[in-house]
DNA sequence: ACTATAGTTAGCTTTATGGCTAACCATTCA
DNA sequence: TGAATGGTTAGCCATAAAGCTAACTATAGT
């Protein structure tokens, strides 16, 4: 379940539409493949491309193959923006701080020249 | 900025470094190639995605360009990725509220069983 | 003015992506 | 058993992605 992966599946617009449709619950290839104008083979492809990178799983039981929804792997995309949304807010905070101090100095400047 | 393309942005190892990199603040080119063992115009071409996916603006003064991140792209993403689990979960507490609904047929069914 | 620095452009490979058709299993249903 | 259904395999095509080198432009420093 690589990051990679699973932000390829993510980037393509028809993977996306299957990642939300298996949000609300299991479907067949073909449940998945309606709402598309596309030949089943390439549909399948998105289906193997999602599969490879870890959101989606699938079993085969008589002639229909039932797709599920591999949350863990939303999960995963979700704590790494998470991380990075940390990292960059902790920089913005040590930033506005820093802007604070300059703005104390700036005060204390002011009162300095006054009193000149 | 289109979601296709910020997924399609961060679906490589080199262009999340990047992004990283820049959480922790701006960045020119060249710092931000320092760490890659690659050549610079190949460098280039990662930045030019990042910034088409609209995850980085760039600004040159003198020979130098400055990259910074831009955080309401990533923010799309989580939005995204925020709204794809409002809806699972939804979708799991409905199937959960199914299966108590279950558990207590199926203990009213017990008692009507022992009372015969 | 000369050199070094910082990017940029152009053009080339190799491999991956997204789509198609046509032909092929493998179950189910009549 | 024969036909319909649901997927699957194989192979083709066009375009884009990820890397490279070589050559070029434009600023900064001496």
């Amino acid at each position: 379940m690589q990051l990679d992966h699973v932000f390829g599946a993510l980037s393509d617009a028809t993977r996306r539409a299957i990642v939300m449709r298996l949000c609300d619950g299991e479907a067949s290839v073909g449940e998945l493949a309606k709402p598309f104008d596309m030949a089943l083979p390439s549909l399948m492809k998105h289906i193997r491309i999602l599969e490879s990178s870890g959101l989606v799983t699938s079993e085969k039981t008589g002639r229909v193959r039932t797709c599920s929804l591999q949350t863990e792997a939303l999960a995963t995309v979700e704590v790494w923006l998470a991380a990075q949304r940390e990292i960059w807010e902790q920089r913005l905070d040590r930033l506005e701080m820093y802007v604070e101090k300059l703005k104390k100095q700036e005060k204390s400047n002011a009162r300095k020249r006054k009193s000149k």
